[in-house]
DNA sequence: TCGCGCTTTGAATATCTGTTCAGAAACGCG
DNA sequence: CGCGTTTCTGAACAGATATTCAAAGCGCGA
């Protein structure tokens, strides 16, 4: 799958790693090889050695991006009891709740790079619709935790995962393109309402991870 | 407020159309000046003549697609009766329905690229958010009307502008990009089940414009 | 007709950047 | 140590394209 077979796992991850870091400075568009090299601390035609081209190497990147995204999430989840908790801490994060990691802040960012790309990139279209449907058995499998924990009435899964992360792609765009409007309480308490108010469940108006 | 206080409102809107129907085919980063002034017959001179840089014309072309968005919207909508079937027609147009004006459809597509240039792009921004709010406006005053009308329970106008154009944002997002899972029938059902369980009406499951 | 803005253009400019390539450095190995 | 393979680099190449500019049309009033 690789396209140089011959590449140490460290040093891929090392460039995509600063692929990203250009592409949240700069964009997509405005990013170039150059800084990607600068910033891995290694020369541009290294970078072209590895990945063949920068079309390439900006859609590898932004796949990444989405795998380190859902690696955090189920750091982030996996810490914690129940399917309630893990719900509601789930839309917390995607409203962009203070705790969360830098990183993943920029992930929701990232995301909207790879929507415009995936318009007329085959290869990025294709990770898209992959990462989408990995978010949402991630949705989809807490939910049914919690309908066999009794915690949860028994609605449709699937139309209820595809309703919420629609939803949560809805506020994380305002969120990362800073709507005052869309502050993170208000914000909070539109999507945990949409949760509450299908799956039954009640929660302390602010309460779950606040610390 | 325009740059060039002496072009004509036709000439501009003619280059304007342009450069969308360019950004339509090639993308942001992609669209070449010299391909929207081959579309709008002229030559690329002319164009910077009249918009300064290239950066600016991109950002006003799409502030301007949103302007034709809601004009289009506007009509789709005045020519129903009651706030139920403007509400569900609403919904139906951002899940793709094929009676779509091909026009509109592009015009979800340029969200996405105006979000994608929001996130760096000052002005873009701005008129994002601009945009965003007017859009909440139309759904917020469709409710007040239903609630006005009796045929919608009363219940918080704009947190529920919100949470439909949330969830509305992220369906067109699924749309846009072609997931197979999120096509029109489910798509539509997942929209319509949010707005008619929150505001207690109920409509027959695939009626309304169908005609 | 002349002059004078406004509009329009073709051609030149200037820069930027992806990509290639010849070869150096590093490394493993007999 | 030599030598082949892999890793890496600096410098050149090539193509693209935003932007500028000097000059040519053009509408119009004096």
């Amino acid at each position: 799958m690789s396209p140089s077979p011959k590449i140490s796992r460290k040093r891929r991850q090392e460039i995509l790693e600063a692929a990203l870091e250009t592409i949240v400075e700069r964009g997509v568009c405005g990013a170039r090889i150059v800084d990607v090299a600068a910033r891995a601390g290694t020369s541009a035609a290294l970078v072209l050695y590895y990945f063949e081209s920068k079309d390439r190497l900006l859609t590898e990147a932004l796949a990444h991006a989405d795998d380190r995204f859902y690696l955090a999430i189920f750091a982030e989840l996996s810490s914690l009891e129940t399917a309630t908790e893990k719900l509601v801490r789930l839309i917390e994060l995607s409203c962009g709740h203070e705790s969360m990691a830098p990183m993943l802040r920029d992930d929701f960012a990232l995301w909207i790079e790879l929507w415009s790309r995936a318009l007329r990139d085959e290869a990025a279209a294709r990770k898209r619709t992959a990462g989408d449907r990995r978010w949402r058995a991630t949705i989809a499998d807490i939910v049914r935790e919690g309908q066999s924990a009794g915690e949860f009435e028994p609605v449709n899964v699937k139309d209820f995962a595809m309703q919420l992360a629609c939803l949560l792609d809805g506020i994380a765009v305002q969120h990362v393109l800073g709507d005052p409007q869309a502050a993170y309480d208000r914000a909070r308490r539109i999507g945990v309402g949409l949760a509450s108010r299908t799956l039954g469940f009640s929660v302390h108006p602010l309460a779950s991870t606040d610390l």
